[in-house]
DNA sequence: TTGACGCATCAACGACGATTGATGTATCTT
DNA sequence: AAGATACATCAATCGTCGTTGATGCGTCAA
């Protein structure tokens, strides 16, 4: 049976969120996401970003690109990457609903302790 | 010079927002927080969401704990673990500035590349 | 006080991730 | 075609994290 294409273009599972987190937690790739917001950059520009060899900084980029947080694009010899910020706003709100819930929940929840 | 308390009560460096990251990508963790999204509950309760020996889930609460996600209360004998709200909204508008820094820059930045 | 219960902490081990240097691949220049 | 440039991948090392079993600490019941 045919199933249609997904509205939603992202209706991501548990695991994909757990590897976009372990993706986020981590300082260098942070520095990369955040000089990433002011626009696409290639690898070169953000080789200043880290302070860091080449080989490491094409480590976080693939650790970031298999998350789904960033994309890349070639141009000639050089590639640019961006963020994604579907996959970004897909952490907000699964954050957002543990938040949302938790806040809704009664102060003291019934338990099985006596 | 002396300062003011600040107006908003957890405003999070970039090390404390790692850490929340590190402490959210790890799946039993998620496990214990989508529990605790329900309301208060004792490790007793927790045990059964993870099937997991009694100091793996000390392990992973203390975790939690020193990320400053989910607070603890003793009663008696038992110790009541929550969600703690304000850290995962700061978590959400670390990464709501991230998306909408990145949706608003320009399609392609001119960079250092000829 | 003694024992049981709930949970935290410790020590040890295995696995995974971050880092580095060397090598590989694709593209452009000459 | 040959070399240079931009980046990816590989192999090896090292630190950190998850996991387990044993032990410790605080609280309650008898």
């Amino acid at each position: 049976m045919y199933l249609p294409a997904m509205t939603t273009t992202t209706l991501s599972d548990t695991s994909t969120i757990i590897q976009r987190l372990r993706a986020l937690g981590d300082e260098k790739r942070l520095r990369i996401l955040a000089k990433l917001a002011g626009g696409e950059r290639c690898v070169c520009d953000l080789t200043d970003a880290l302070d860091a060899g080449q080989s490491l900084l094409s480590f976080h980029l693939k650790t970031l690109k298999d998350a789904g947080l960033v994309t890349d694009r070639r141009e000639g010899r050089w590639v640019h990457y961006a963020i994604n910020p579907d996959a970004v706003g897909d952490l907000e709100e699964y954050l957002r609903t543990l938040r949302e819930s938790a806040a809704a929940a009664p102060l003291t929840k019934e338990d099985n302790c006596a």
